[in-house]
RNA sequence: GUGUCCAUAGCUCAGUUGGUUAGAGCGUCCGGUUGUGGUCCGGAAGGUCGUCGGUUCGAGCCCGAUUGGACACCCCA
């Protein structure tokens, strides 16, 4: 127990865990393929550069978060700390650029070194969707409702809410920041340590500040919504009809924004109040200048991601639950010969498609508690005297019935 | 990185003002039932009290450090 431990902030996915992990991956990936994006996998391991130059060198993930080392060659990798940037360099890496748009789905483990808390791991994992090559407003529309409609058939769409805005283009985000840190400065000493350090780095994030009286600053600072230009207007008008068309609602705050630097235009975040002070569970947005950050062509993108762990613990509170898995049908041999003759019986019905259990030890009583306890429905009883008529005794579980079929008619009878 | 709380059997927890062989329930294993489970009954195994150091005649109980956990800040999925 002390001697060995896991990793700070890492976590074993026992079955219960990796059923429930796995239902919300199959569960996303069944909905993309419906809507055209397939499944890609692509490096834990990436260049550092691929997430420094696209997350932004100001950004807290990137200055102190990312699991870097040096490698035995001397490259310096880094354990991925999301989805998106690995994605935009393979699709350079790949040339695929000449063939957009480009939509795909992925999950699997990130890596945040992070302090520890409910819904935070420093290894987590996501399932994450991605549209690139798609300018149009058509592509956010499509793109949250995917979102939306995996959040329904997980179940848990009902305790989450949609917060909805728009960092504008290029110009507007410039013009907008400006005038923000105009204001912000005449109130730098009443600011919070905090907020006055990201006056410096990321003063957007100052707007959804926490603290009491950076959140009365706030208040009456500019807002966005006066130095968008007519374009980001527009854009944002259209994603709205959009969703509204779809019945998709949602909020629109405009004090949501990104922590990572290649947004742009549509911000949103499917927000609950069930997971304590981490109530992101599926979020993302716009992002049309990573790709030519990143050294490529000039691609748009917009994607999401969403925290497994988090989909699932919500699921928990919600009181859902994976499906549970198959009960097995179990063989209890009595006596050597019948020993030998469950093993092949159970190959047999294995390659058939049933789930069996064939025990390794102990008398009939001991098999069937064991039996039991796997949750079976069925004992397939396999004794001397069935043996010699070419038979097996198959017991139904819940209601104690049982009946004998012979050998022959097994998997039929099973199969029913 | 900051703050608060916590750390005793596989799990959930007791453990009195520091004082002889650290307890319970659940679970596990064995037996009652050598060809039949779920209930029930009997029994057993399993912790030296996260780790290291200190105070003391004596520490699971006090002090320090450290590791880990929980929650919040921060950040974010």
């Amino acid at each position: 127990m002390s001697a060995l431990q896991p990793v700070r902030g890492t976590r074993d996915l026992l079955p219960d865990d990796s059923r429930r992990h796995r239902h919300v991956v199959e569960t996303a990936r069944a909905i993309a393929e419906r809507y055209g994006y397939l499944e890609i996998a692509v490096p834990i391991l990436e260049p550092t550069e691929v997430f420094k130059r696209t997350l932004g060198d100001t950004s807290d993930v990137v200055t102190k978060e990312m699991y870097t080392f040096t490698d035995r060659g001397g490259e310096m990798v880094t354990m991925r700390p999301e989805a998106t940037a690995g994605i935009a360099r393979a699709l350079i890496t790949g040339g695929l650029t000449q063939d957009l748009p480009f939509k795909v789905f992925t999950h699997g483990p990130m890596f945040r070194y992070e302090r520890p808390q409910k819904g935070r791991l420093r290894q987590f994992h996501q399932i994450d969707v991605e549209l690139l090559g798609v300018p149009e407003p058509l592509g956010d529309i499509e793109v949250i409702a995917l979102g939306a409609r995996v959040l329904d058939a997980l179940g848990v769409r009902r305790a989450t809410v949609l917060e909805l805005n728009t960092l504008g283009d290029g110009e507007s985000r410039n013009a907008y920041r400006g005038a923000l840190v105009d204001y912000l400065e005449g109130f730098r000493e009443k600011l919070s340590e905090d907020s006055r350090a990201r006056l410096e780095r990321n003063p957007l994030r100052i707007l959804d500040s926490k603290n009491e009286g950076d959140r009365a600053i706030v208040a009456d600072a500019p807002i966005f919504t006066d130095y968008l230009n007519d374009a980001s207007k527009g854009f944002f008008a259209t994603v709205r009809e959009g969703l509204d068309a779809l019945g998709i609602a949602y909020q629109v705050n405009p004090r949501l924004v990104r922590g990572l630097d290649y947004y742009c235009h549509t911000a949103f975040e499917f927000t609950t109040t069930e997971l304590g002070s981490q109530g992101a569970v599926l979020a993302g947005g716009r992002y049309d200048g990573l790709v030519e950050t990143m050294g490529g062509p000039s691609v748009p993108g917009i994607g999401w991601a969403a925290g497994i762990e988090r989909l699932a613990m919500l699921m928990t509170a919600l009181g859902s639950d994976a499906p549970a898995p198959a009960r097995p049908i179990a063989i209890v041999p009595i006596g050597a010969p019948a020993e030998a003759r469950a093993l092949t019986l159970a190959d047999e019905l294995r390659a058939a498609g049933l789930a069996v259990e064939l025990g390794y030890r102990g008398a009939a009583g001991k098999r069937m508690k064991r039996a039991n306890k796997l949750n079976a429905g069925i004992a397939i009883i396999l004794g001397e005297d069935e043996l010699a008529r070419g038979a097996a005794t198959v017991r139904n579980l819940d209601s104690g019935e049982q009946t004998e079929v012979p050998l022959t008619a097994l998997r039929d009878h099973l199969g029913r």
